[in-house]
DNA sequence: ACCTGAACACCGTTCAAGT
DNA sequence: ACCTGAACACCGTTCAAGT
């Protein structure tokens, strides 16, 4: 068997740990998985991260490297022309990112600590808003109202139905009938929506257009709060 | 030894989990660590909870219990005039209940599916709005916009540094000049802000005012959009 | 210097066996 | 019906040993 000589690093490692997450989520990122990634054995990792923790700051680290780049290439091409757009932009530039890693906010959330590219990331949104003429006092605010969604997604707690697992028998109309009696506002709302949108059965709650609508509003907000300052 | 002799059932193992972490937090809540509180084997934990799975919706749903409770013992005691003072108070009083529990966002954000519970309260948070006259629509929008709002915690990604360790020899100094290097917007926000309160070094960044003030923020810009409508 | 094998103290979970 | 002991397949991590 032809084994590559290429020597580990934290590099190597931290791709791998990438690629086990992208493929087969966050709970099979562990050390021994990684390191059979690697084509190796889970103690040799320790030559290059100290431990776990290590490890996924080095992902989240990675993660935050990908982002920075979209970021850095979209405001390159074009510049925005105040600092709400230029947010708005950053912001869903960063969600992109994030939708190519289903396992990102778990991985984010999770964490106790930050590694320090997620600061370099806040304190560039810190930059914009003051040079964009907010006060660092509602800038702060600011910070604290975006929270993750300043790197592209929403604390969402749950998924309501979509509707799109094929279960074609009565076992779905029992389960919604159960479901309007004991949620019934959520009943009635989806049932709205529905009807809005035309028999567009699938699609009827668009995270993305929630998303917008969401950051708009603080985005909207936070200016007129500094209007009236 | 005198053993109680008081039969496990769901109740119990669950009123055990919240025990746990709340002592010594969510990673310690394991099948074997929570049978042990009672007293008996890991094994036994299978006749009540099908799995760990369920000892987790177990636990969140003993939460949802405390917040159900809480928000009901306020909102019978006084009515508020309108659907966002109604709505503000509520997730301020669940917010009351998860700081018992520093577990709970870590809790919530970690399960992929959620008992039914939380259905049930957002249920009632749309209730509320649609009682108010917010069109399903934009109740819809609401909903999502809220996401963990509105069982009162923000996704703070980040908790900047607080300064209370006492660490007083030149450490902190120079850990605090390499950070002002590295992040120039947030070591000036902090001056800023630590100038405006008064010398009052801790408490520059209070996490319920900022939780409020975003809050309104989404609240008061739902109003608008209602208006609008 | 870098990698490894064996070991330790943990997990969740299954299964046959006890009462 | 309810609880258990032993076992299995996993974890993260340590340590002495290999090259």
């Amino acid at each position: 068997v032809v084994r590559t000589r290429t020597p580990l690093s934290r590099t190597r490692v931290f791709a791998a740990a990438v690629a086990v997450a992208d493929v087969d989520g966050l709970a099979h990122v562990t050390m021994r998985r990684v390191a059979s990634e690697l084509g190796v054995e889970a103690m040799s990792l320790y030559h290059h991260v100290a431990n776990k923790e290590a490890l996924l700051d080095g992902l989240l680290e990675a993660l935050m490297d990908e982002v920075d780049e979209s970021v850095a290439a979209v405001e390159a091409a074009a510049p925005e022309p105040d600092w709400r757009r230029t947010l708005r932009r950053r912001f869903l530039t960063a969600r992109s990112a994030m939708l190519r890693h289903p396992w990102a906010p778990q991985l984010i959330t999770s964490r106790t600590s930050v590694p320090a590219s997620v600061y370099g990331y806040y304190d560039r949104v810190l930059g914009t808003m003051v040079d964009g003429g907010l006060s660092y006092h509602l800038a702060h605010r600011g910070l604290h109202a975006f929270g993750s969604m300043a790197l592209g997604f929403a604390q969402e707690l749950f998924t309501p139905p979509t509707g799109e697992d094929g279960e074609d028998d009565g076992q779905a109309e029992d389960e919604m009938a159960a479901m309007a009696d004991a949620f019934p506002h959520l009943a009635a709302m989806v049932a709205s929506e529905v009807h809005a949108a035309g028999d567009a059965v699938l699609g009827w709650c668009d995270s993305q257009t929630e998303f917008e609508f969401t950051l708009d509003l603080l985005l909207d907000g936070l200016e007129r709060a500094s209007t009236q300052e």
